[in-house]
DNA sequence: TCTGGGGTCCTAGGACCC
DNA sequence: TCTGGGGTCCTAGGACCC
């Protein structure tokens, strides 16, 4: 199968409508306000020359490259380039197409010269979108996936069972698609530093460190083993959050209460343009700075929109109002429709 | 340096039941 | 008095991804 991904998708997208900024530094994340609390969401490869990357926090971001250009995010721009990317994806002979987010896809085909395939991916994307992608391909979609970064940009790179230890033996375990900074540091603690010494490792260690689940999982993303098969059933969201990040922190309980009912309203606004029935809601509370606290509460299918919302103002009822809150996120699980239930639907990509 | 917003899935522990 | 074994459900928290 293959992996696609575009090349830094959203400074792409903008450059198409400001010609004028190819080949500059562009810092695209929050509103563009470098004295706000936000966060770089992509940076053009000429900001990555400062050391700028997805996640920073945009004043320091626009500290480390002064001179680049700082823009907003505008999703809806982005969202209707990823549609042209993705119909192009599924215009090609064969393609089995599922789609990850706004600039990512795996494409099961069937083919005996995948990489000149690939290069047709990449010519029919760029012709009907401008856009420019990398392209992995693999006997698994965790090689498929890992093989597209050393594609980037503009490439193709081919990762299966035969070099992906020569290829990612001596890496850190970090470069993993699922390893995260948590996880590796649990793993050296093992002993287990390089994508190696996790192939090799045994189940039971990983089980007593992981659970019965994670263990086996990490020994297989090691070997870079998973699943081979490309799933295009529709994606069904499990449910809607919301969350603020406020400029100035909450401080008194009437401003927390007016905050976390326009959270709940907005949710509600989401849910309900799906008519399915609430099943959980989840209150996320950030104190300032930095310590961040959860409140859940199961549903009844049966309840309606008055329930939800009092039960929803029983969470907000716990929030501690006498420390000041930088962040609340309000989430609301849904039911899965009757024909999702108990068949599968794609879960986390790969997984 | 000081950390967005929208998602998914897993684990642990307690309550409760048989 | 001291205490099994298994199951399910719920809550809270953790980790990762784009």
């Amino acid at each position: 199968m293959l992996h696609v991904d575009l090349d830094q998708f959203i400074a792409a997208v903008e450059v198409l409508r400001h010609p004028e900024l190819a080949g500059k530094p562009i810092i695209v994340g929050g509103r563009g306000d470098p004295t706000e609390r936000a966060v770089v969401s992509t940076a053009s490869y000429e900001a990555r020359a400062f050391g700028v990357g997805s996640g920073m926090p945009l004043r320091i971001a626009a500290r480390k490259a002064p001179d680049a250009v700082l823009l907003p995010v505008d999703a809806d721009a982005y969202t209707a380039a990823s549609h042209d990317v993705m119909a192009t994806l599924k215009e090609q002979p064969g393609a089995v197409v599922q789609v990850l987010g706004w600039d990512e896809a795996f494409i099961g085909i069937a083919t005996g010269d995948p990489e000149a395939y690939a290069r047709d991916i990449q010519r029919a994307v760029l012709e009907r979108t401008r856009l420019h992608c990398s392209v992995g391909i693999g006997d698994t979609l965790v090689r498929a996936k890992v093989a597209t970064g050393f594609g980037k940009p503009r490439g193709v790179f081919r990762l299966t069972e035969a070099n992906w230890i020569e290829v990612m033996g001596d890496r850190p375990t970090i470069d993993l698609w699922g390893v995260g900074a948590k996880v590796s540091r649990r793993l050296a603690a093992l002993g287990i530093t390089t994508v190696s010494e996790l192939a090799a490792a045994d189940n039971e260690p990983l089980i007593a460190e992981f659970g019965p689940k994670m263990g086996p999982w990490y020994g297989q993303l090691g070997r870079g083993e998973g699943a081979r098969e490309v799933d295009d059933t529709p994606w069904v969201a499990r449910g809607h959050s919301r969350e603020t990040t406020y400029q100035t922190d909450l401080v008194t309980p009437a401003e927390v209460e007016e905050a976390a009912r326009e959270l709940v309203a907005r949710v509600q606004e989401d849910i309900e343009a799906e008519a399915r029935p609430v099943v959980g809601l989840t209150l996320k509370v950030r104190y300032a700075p930095f310590s961040t606290k959860v409140f859940t509460k199961k549903i009844p299918e049966t309840a309606d929109a008055g329930v939800v919302l009092e039960r929803a103002m029983e969470l907000v009822g716990r929030i501690d109002a006498n420390r000041p809150i930088r962040l609340l996120g309000f989430r609301a699980e849904m039911a899965m429709p009757d024909d999702a239930r108990g068949g599968h639907t794609p879960t986390r990509s790969g997984w």
